[in-house]
DNA sequence: GTCTATATAATGATAGAC
DNA sequence: GTCTATCATTATATAGAC
């Protein structure tokens, strides 16, 4: 609760160094990449010498877990608010996206590759989304699937793929990327799928259903 | 046509050097990235030097070009057994995942990041599920959304995030990542959704309808 | 085609002054 | 806390012999 709000709330110049150094890491590392990022550029954007950094968090890897370590702070703040609205909040994120771009960018990297951040984000976005269908079933207004926790995992899986593959997006539909058109854009596509599905028969599934379980067809009558 | 096989069919030691070396370039790229692999390593798991992996293709940039290159040439190729049926080919593949997995990987990667031949494949999903939607709902057994070109981008972006979150499945539900027995367990829930959808009220659509299209409602009777 | 040896540049990190 | 100067390592790429 102490250093959460310091990344586009407070003028750069206001910040202390160490604090400018891990915001413009995490901007760095976030846009370019880790590899691709240099201790002397974070060093130039944060208007300090290379050694400076070094001196404040030991090392390049020490510097990412600084970021790491930030961003599972903000994030956790941020998920207070999703309570149980999982797409509305989502979107209202996203509807704002100057101001959230810088982590989001570093989600994104962070959930594309193996890493202890990404691992534990993606985990409580999981167990937080069979939460939700949990509740919407009770209220009547969600399907319990036969495997309610693949159900959550796949919808975890595209909650996130517009994020994770947001330049491709961009590039398909103008260069806004993930902002407020593309977001609205999308919302009514994305529920009409979840409202009436995409199929108008019960073929696939049923077919799929019993080559899954094909036990139960034979001799147990 | 031509070289387009090599990948695991042919024993490495009948390959020429250049196409070990474009091989083993493939893997290390695939799974560590392009930063994070040296043309020595490369070199040294073609079993050659590393003068001789420049020689062959200039420079290391050069080289990912050539990979690129292969690695939609081998896309193209398996793009043709997928016809319409988009689901049950990707499935095919996904359960041989030995045989695959390095240009699975290869191409998670490019996918996540900008690349050239990330934003080719991936505009060629789009445009193959599109046909697909447009050729199930001409059979009557899909819906039409109200912005078809939408409908397929996102039914792209939901197909393709078990392959670039492959991570996070594999830790979730154990530790074979893409296997069979993860893509099988998949199958019922994905097709429980697309078949029924989620909501069993037509309430979060129809207040998003209203939201995005709000001037029908106002002044033209 | 393939190698060894080397040029050249950039990187992460350190030493020590202020 | 912050700097300049420098070290040691690693990287890509080249030169030239075979």
């Amino acid at each position: 609760m102490r250093s959460a709000s310091t990344a586009s709330t407070t003028h750069p110049s206001d910040l202390t160094a160490k604090a400018r150094i891990r915001d413009a890491a995490l901007a760095s590392f976030g846009a370019d990449g880790f590899d691709a990022t240099s201790v002397r550029s974070i060093a130039e954007a944060a208007r300090v010498s290379a050694a400076l950094v070094i001196h404040h968090f030991g090392s390049k890897y020490a510097l990412r877990e600084a970021c790491d370590a930030y961003v599972l702070e903000v994030m956790a703040a941020g998920e207070e608010q999703l309570d149980d609205d999982l797409l509305g909040t989502m979107n209202a994120w996203l509807a704002q996206p100057e101001r959230f771009k810088t982590v989001f960018d570093y989600v994104a990297r962070t959930l594309s590759e193996p890493s202890d951040l990404g691992a534990r984000l993606f985990h409580r976005l999981v167990a937080r989304t069979e939460a939700m269908i949990a509740a919407g079933v009770a209220r009547g207004e969600m399907r319990a699937s036969s495997d309610p926790h693949m159900q959550a995992l796949l919808l975890a899986l595209h909650g996130l793929a517009p994020l994770v593959l947001r330049h491709h997006i961009g590039h398909l539909l103008g260069n806004d990327a993930l902002g407020p058109a593309v977001v609205q854009r999308m919302t009514v596509p994305t529920l009409e799928l979840y409202t009436h599905g995409l199929y108008t028969t019960n073929a696939y599934l049923d077919a799929a259903t019993a080559t899954v379980a094909p036990l139960d067809t034979r001799g147990s009558t």
